[in-house]
DNA sequence: GCCAACGTTGGC
DNA sequence: GCCAACGTTGGC
C-alpha cells in the first residue's frame, strides 16, 4: 500500500464565526486570552455539522453581525466539538476558539459584496448561517483585503 | 424597527 | 411526507 504524503499545512480548513457584538464581541473575545470561550448556542444543523468538522489550531474569521458587520479578527479552534453546555437536549455542540489577532483593517460585508472573487463565499450566499466555511482562496483574499499577511498568523 | 430569507415544528 | 405557521437571523 502506498503511504500518502502530503504537503498540507497543518491547518487546512478556514471558517467564519459570526457573532453580534452585543452578544460576544471580539474585545471580550480577546480578554478571553488563551482560555478561549466556547462558542455556545449554535442551534442550526449545518452549523454544527461545520462545528463537528474543525480540527484543532483550524483558523477562521470573526465577523460582527448586526452591528458593525465586518471581519474584525482571527480565531484558532482550541477545543473540539463537544455536547454545548447551554444545551439540555443533547443535540447541540460547541467548540472552543481563541483570539489570534486583529485584522489590521476590517473587511466589511460590503466589502466582501464588492469583490467579484468572493461572490461565491457563504457570508454572501448564505445570509443567515452562523458557522460557515471559508475557501482557501477567500481566506487569501479577504486576509488581503484587510491587509494582513496570512504567513504572520502565530497560531 | 422593519421585513425578507429561511430553518424548524407540527397538523394532517 | 407535505406544507402552513411560526420563530429567528441579520441586513438595511
Amino acid at each position: 500500500m502506498a503511504k500518502k504524503t502530503t504537503i498540507t499545512p497543518s491547518s487546512s480548513h478556514y471558517w467564519l464565526l459570526k457573532s453580534e457584538p452585543d452578544a460576544f464581541s471580539w474585545e471580550m473575545c480577546k480578554a478571553r486570552g488563551e482560555k478561549g470561550e466556547p462558542w455556545n448556542g449554535v442551534r442550526n444543523y449545518l452549523a454544527r455539522n461545520n462545528m463537528r468538522a474543525m480540527k484543532l489550531g483550524d483558523l477562521g474569521f470573526f465577523y460582527h453581525s448586526n452591528e458593525g458587520r465586518e471581519i474584525v479578527g482571527i480565531i484558532e479552534i482550541s477545543l473540539l466539538a463537544r455536547p454545548d453546555p447551554s444545551d439540555d437536549t443533547g443535540k447541540w455542540e460547541c467548540v472552543d476558539v481563541r483570539a489570534v489577532c486583529d485584522m489590521p483593517t476590517p473587511v466589511t460585508l460590503a466589502d466582501v459584496k464588492a469583490n467579484p472573487k468572493l461572490a461565491k463565499m457563504s457570508l454572501v450566499t448564505s445570509m443567515r448561517l452562523s458557522v460557515q466555511p471559508v475557501t482557501p482562496d477567500e481566506w487569501a483574499e479577504v486576509c488581503r483585503m484587510g491587509r494582513l499577511d496570512p504567513r504572520k498568523i502565530q497560531a
